[in-house]
RNA sequence: GGUGAUGUAGCUCAGUUGGUUAGAGCGAUGGAUUCAUAACCCAUAGGUCGGCAGUUCGAUUCUGCCCAUCACCA
């Protein structure tokens, strides 16, 4: 039966490159959806830029673009690049169209009309020289607590510590310069915590199949048990100025980039509809029979799997039949860091000549169905690119063409059907497809490029080389090198999805027309005339690796200007969407000198109060006076050895610089300082204690 | 600190519903071969299956604790 599926990747931000870590969702959906258009399934895959917000606004001015043609640019290098790597949207659209506005607004207006979107009045820094409100990554100033300066408005890169930004001393705009002011703004919400959002998604997202494992684990984390209500409501609106969708029946207001980047899935659908002349309701409505897959990173679950749903199922649309979360990339087992060079983008990667289909390869070769990480282990990439596609693909068809080319005039024999190899590859068929399917393409290149070494093995057997060299061997010859070329073909079916390209040149030099899946069950016929075969993939040579990492091996003395603007928490969290790698700064951890020691502020403190803590098996929370300092909180995992009760009112040390951590019980200022065996041998935890005469806040040194 | 995940040969990863000698590919070493952009074929070496304890006749596989790494804590 032809299924009707649309697949959809996460919308890359319209302020920055394809790198490789975007790569990896959309080399996963387009090898899926290779797969299921091979089936011949209906499948469409669609994607878009996301163009909306603060980011995008203030670059466009930076350049001294407008908006539009920034994201008009951007929006064909990302093309570009995507067309670069054999990603083969059906549409990739923009969610700065038409379409997308119809259906935010048509969202917005059935939420409403639910009852489930409400005004409130929220207090926000506002930019007086720029005039417009402020997200916190557009806010720096001194860290509250170790007193950085140009620390964002979130959390501090120097110590750590999180806190709002209003906390931060001496704040100015990031724009204008200016010393921002707290201003009042009527913003409008999703009511998420509205009982019947709650209901439901405890319902959706717990549904067989839905979400993996792990992310339903993430949801139930994040719903909570039964009686507890979690879900706060979500502010979809901002102020202008604001590159965006104004809100109907709100001037000056505009939807938050978060709120139409998921609806531009349904815009570009709707704009393919419109090309390809589709039913558009027939995917959309809630009794639809159509398929819907999202592909994201497990940094945007919170997005696809509560608020879109939860949007979807309120405005009377159907929801998302499966959303597949993937993990991280990193590269030679760490982040990918721009001082290392390993912050690869995919423009760099085309031009210094290395092949799209290696990266292809080499992501299915470690994609499973779970969001775990993969590696781009950049030995192993060549390694594994030279032997596998070069030495057992590529070379069963290069180690036989030869021969049917200059002794038969490039017309094969009939294929041997009971070849052991052939049989192997009709057996296992089913169960690539099945790994396809379920998006274990590990495990489907694992099956088979087992059968591959069979074919070398074969090749090996029948020692074609040595017949060519017999007079009156010509038919064995011939036999041997199209049972060859027969199982070459049969592969080319089984790579298809990973490899595009590389299969349509053997599409050419086979003089076939394009594969399907169902031509892994047949055999070219006797007499069939193929090309003269010409090299179909060159190896990966080592040194094309070192110059790619050269060539974006970025100087630390770089100018930060440069570089993309960090990705904001408050303007696009938690990440772009599709942006599925992190990044490092690549420092060096330094030395300790005294000086770095001695801003450990380590200070005399009296227990004054210790009880345990409810739902923590090691936690005691502790109350520390520090005497002219004034008294902390400190959570300390020391339960297993001190009975609470004993504890109050010794005198013990504490590091009282430490940026507060905010735990699932509270605040904890602070770390007492407590002795134990590092290789966790000899049991017992035990806390330093001063010598008599110490009073509370005595600093330590 | 909580929650979730991961930890198996030099590298990348399978696997074990608990059961005799733990697997693959790559890499290494040796051999064979020369059709194939030295690719391919055969063979060998390499692992106390993160650590400790428990359950069991038997644990890498189950349970607990610990260690390390990663993510999330709205």
């Amino acid at each position: 039966m032809t299924r009707q599926i649309l697949v959809t990747s996460a919308l890359p931000y319209a302020n920055g490159a394809i790198h490789l870590g975007h790569l990896v969702e959309y080399i996963q959906t387009d090898i899926w959806v290779r797969f299921q258009k091979m089936r011949g399934h209906e499948c469409w895959y669609v994607c878009a830029d996301d163009t909306h917000g603060t980011p995008v606004m203030l670059r466009a001015e930076k350049e001294g673009l407008t908006p539009e043609a920034l994201i008009a640019r951007v929006h064909a290098e990302h093309a570009r690049d995507f067309a670069g790597f054999h990603v083969g949207f059906d549409n990739y659209h923009t969610t700065h169209s038409e379409e997308t506005r119809a259906c935010a607004n048509e969202i917005y207006a059935r939420l409403g009309a639910a009852g489930l979107i409400e005004t409130r009045i929220i207090a926000q820094y506002y930019d007086p020289l720029k005039q417009m409100f402020l997200p916190d990554r557009f806010i720096k100033g001194e860290c509250p607590k170790c007193g950085a300066r140009d620390q964002y408005g979130d959390n501090c890169e120097n110590c750590g510590a999180a806190y709002t930004a209003n906390e931060l001393k001496n704040p100015y705009s990031v724009v204008s310069g200016a010393k921002p002011e707290i201003r009042q703004s009527e913003h409008y919400f999703f009511k998420l915590s509205d009982p019947r959002c709650q209901t439901f998604l405890r319902r959706w997202t717990q549904g067989e199949g839905r979400l993996q494992h792990e992310a339903a684990n993430k949801l139930r984390e994040w719903l909570g048990d039964d009686v507890d209500n979690r879900l706060t409501d979500w502010d979809i609106s901002r102020d202008a100025p604001y590159f965006g969708f104004e809100i109907p029946g709100a001037p000056g207001k505009y939807f938050y980039v978060w709120l139409d980047a998921p609806i531009g899935y349904m815009g570009a659908f709707k704009n393919l509809c419109a090309r390809e002349g589709l039913d558009f309701d027939a995917y959309w409505r809630p009794d639809s029979s159509a398929e819907l897959y999202h592909f994201i990173g497990k940094d945007i679950l919170y997005f696809h799997a509560l608020f879109w749903p939860a949007e979807l199922e309120h405005a009377g649309y159907r929801t998302p039949s499966k959303v597949f979360a993937h993990g991280f990339l990193t590269v030679d087992g760490a982040k990918m860091s721009k001082s290392r060079g390993t912050f690869i983008t995919a423009e760099s990667y085309l031009q210094q000549g290395l092949d799209p289909e290696w990266l292809r390869y080499y992501y299915a070769a470690k994609l499973s169905a779970s969001m775990e990480d993969i590696d781009l282990n950049l030995d192993d990439f060549v390694a594994r690119v030279n032997s596998d596609l070069i030495g057992k693909f590529v070379n069963i068809a290069s180690r036989s063409a030869g021969f049917i080319g200059k002794q038969f005039g490039g017309r094969l024999a009939a294929c041997d059907e009971s070849l052991p190899a052939i049989q192997a590859i009709r057996e296992r068929r089913a169960l690539i497809a099945e790994y396809y399917d379920a998006r274990e393409f590990s495990k489907a290149l694992r099956e088979i490029m087992a059968l591959t070494d069979l074919a070398n093995q074969y090749v090996d057997s029948v020692k074609p080389w040595e017949l060519a060299r017999q007079s009156g061997r010509e038919h064995e010859l011939q036999i041997a090198c199209s049972n060859a070329l027969n199982l070459f073909r049969l592969f080319a079916v089984l790579l298809k999805p990973v490899l595009p390209a590389l299969c349509k040149k053997a599409e050419a030099f086979l003089k076939i027309p394009p594969l399907n899946w169902d031509d892994g069950g047949t055999l070219l016929a006797a007499g069939h005339l193929i090309e003269n075969y010409r090299h179909l993939m060159t190896r990966v040579d080592k040194k094309q690796i070192d110059a790619l990492l050269e060539a974006n091996r970025e100087s630390l003395l770089a100018t930060p200007d440069s570089a993309p603007p960090p990705k904001s928490a408050a303007q696009k969290p938690p990440a772009t969407a599709g942006d599925t790698s992190t990044v490092d700064s690549g420092r060096a951890e330094p030395t300790l000198g005294i000086d770095d020691f001695m801003r450990v502020d380590l200070r005399i403190a009296r227990i004054t109060d210790a009880t345990p803590v409810d739902g923590a098996d090691k936690l005691v929370r502790l109350a520390l006076d520090l005497g002219p300092l004034g008294t902390r909180q400190v959570f300390a995992g020391i339960k297993a050895t001190y009975d609470p009760a004993t504890l109050v009112g010794r005198l013990t040390v504490m590091v009282a610089n430490l940026a507060p951590r905010k735990m699932r019980f509270g605040l904890s200022e602070g770390m007492v300082l407590a002795a134990s065996d590092p290789a966790g041998k000899a049991p017992g935890i035990f806390l330093l204690a001063p010598d008599d005469g110490a009073q509370p806040g005595m600093r330590v040194k």
